[in-house]
DNA sequence: CCTCAGTTGACAATCGTTCTCAACTCGTCT
DNA sequence: AGACGAGTTGAGAACGATTGTCAACTGAGG
């Protein structure tokens, strides 16, 4: 019980570095499975469950941000980027990032009031984009 | 041709009245399984599938509200009319109804700026409700 | 060098969800 | 009434993401 650090014997071994570092390299959301492409394409062999075990570990020390997609995946990405959310174009399905530190607000006031801690939240917008039309 | 309501033969079959009137009867988010057990308990028995095909076209149709659980299951509820968001307790569940216009109003504003149009969204904010901490 | 907790990976097992397909329902046409 | 056919249904198989199992491995400390 020497341990203090909150992190009770966790080992940077090579599997969780790769892991860490194909995250670090790759943009946006991924897979665990994608992660786990990736390894394999970048010849860092690492066994598919360990993946999951990296990426659930990291998601749950709050390194990395996990979200779910419309179908349920369960999707990871390194955690400086910065928040914001997506316009998707229905038919093509083309997205665009935007920000908006008014909702950021207005959902923090919202919870407040309510008494809920700690919050976050998800907003999808969805539309027809021009070319579409 | 005389239809025109976007719904292109939909029988209102045994089947799918008892699906949405058992969620009717049901408050709260419930997941597939356990409208088919809610149906079967009311001796009402209808075959999964058609459960998971029912709750997803009502889904579709917008006549019911679908959300994921932190573990990636899809959850029903029915949905008043009016256009809300959810403010939901990651510990147990909770749920309250917000409304926004500044949302509405800043979703659509967003969409415009990027030549988007029939704009619609989801969001819903996640925290921990007062009694939960 | 030895030990042991932590870790790994191949594979099986789970579990929610979707697919397949033959049987069935029910308006509609004759 | 009977035939027709699009829409529907249900049992069970199939699927895909995720988790569990367990023997082999690794590495820091004694």
């Amino acid at each position: 019980m020497s341990e203090s650090t909150g992190s009770p014997g966790l080992r940077p071994t090579r599997q969780r570095l790769a892991v860490v570092e194909t995250l670090d390299s790759a943009e946006g959301f991924h897979s665990a499975q994608e992660i786990h492409d990736l390894l394999g394409r970048r010849g860092e062999a690492v066994g598919l469950a360990t993946v999951y075990r990296t990426l659930q570990r990291l998601a749950d020390a709050g390194e990395i941000d996990m979200m779910r997609t419309e179908d349920g995946e369960a999707i990871y990405r390194r955690c400086s980027d910065s928040h914001h959310h997506h316009l998707v174009c229905r038919a093509c399905g083309r997205t665009v990032e935007v920000e908006g530190p008014a909702v950021e607000r207005w959902t923090r006031s919202i919870a407040d009031r309510h008494g809920f801690a700690d919050v976050s939240h998800t907003l999808e917008i969805f539309g027809t984009c021009a070319d579409c039309r």
